[in-house]
DNA sequence: CACCCTATTGCAACGCATTGCATCAAGGAC
DNA sequence: GTCCTTGATGCAATGCGTTGCAATAGGGTG
């Protein structure tokens, strides 16, 4: 699809470095790492917590949920994932993110498109003027409604036209 | 403060036809609706649920949590208040919403600033242009760093420079 | 190779929010 | 005022995720 000079420059976090990255940092690499981090190499897109820790279990039964949970900050910390949240403010894992990227997750249907960091750029550069403050692409994601749906409600259902409520 | 013409045109939701409202659409009133409708007028800004439900079993102790989460969310149905998601992903409820705003949530110190709609206009117009997709503005949550970590930052600890590392 | 420091684990308890279900009551009809 | 329909409530159970704490083990050091 796209075809522009985006972010994706400097792509391949070193996955396979994972235990050397680690110790560099004082952090210990541990079975239970290992297993996780089989789990995530095998995974592609979007995951949550729960939905990691059942795949863990598959082939490690004895995994406990706090160190999936404690394992996944770490490795969002050293940069190996990042998280943003879904339509119920849940915690969503992206995996192997190719390009620097947000969310467009619609309420309506839950579908979940990406948005590329050059697309919000104009947008994040006016917070900076504005308010000085410095977004986190990867952690962006907007509510809306998709185009499917709105094609859908047009003439069908008036759905939740949220805050539009008036009429009296 | 500000001084544009901005969104704030239709102000004053119907607060004290609230009742009303909601037989309108068939729905009721009751003695556990009218304590979260207290609550929620004496409430400035932003709120949880719990922090809710705590408040209305200061003046109702016998209030269950099930009945408050549910009450809230025929109240945002109807268009009395409306929820982004914070720093944690939980649920935050607006109070009396003077003008549609989105929140740019620090990840570092946790504050929350307001981001009024006008300013995310060129934005949100370019997603429906790229992506067809209608964005919820009252919605909307931008994670990222504020003006004071970014001083506070500059020099002191490297704090997480989130997906920014390399380095090897 | 034994030792030591401390990161990591597992468990149990907790907190927030959601959901199913039987019961209750708002409020319109007569 | 009484009856009836159906929305609302309360309770108990469930799920996801987090946290405190004692025990374990990674892995660098001598």
């Amino acid at each position: 699809m796209s075809s522009g000079p985006l972010v994706r420059s400097r792509q391949a976090p070193p996955w396979d470095r994972v235990p050397e990255r680690l110790r560099q940092r004082g952090l210990r690499w541990t079975l239970q790492r290992a297993t996780l981090l089989a789990v995530l190499e095998a995974t592609e897109g979007h995951v949550t917590g729960s939905q990691l820790v059942e795949k863990c279990r598959e082939i490690e039964p004895a995994t406990t949920p706090s160190t999936v949970y404690r394992t996944l900050d770490v490795l969002e910390s050293i940069g190996i994932i990042s998280h943003s949240h879904g339509l119920d403010g849940r915690e969503e894992f992206h995996v192997r993110p190719v390009a620097v990227h947000g969310h467009l997750v619609c309420t309506d249907c839950g579908s979940d498109e990406e948005l590329l960091a050059a697309e919000a750029g104009p947008f994040l550069q006016a917070l900076v003027d504005a308010h000085r403050f410095e977004a986190h692409v990867d952690h962006l994601t907007v509510m809306g409604r998709c185009r499917d749906c709105i094609d859908t409600a047009t003439g069908t259902s008036p759905s939740q036209t949220r805050a539009a409520a008036e009429a009296d």
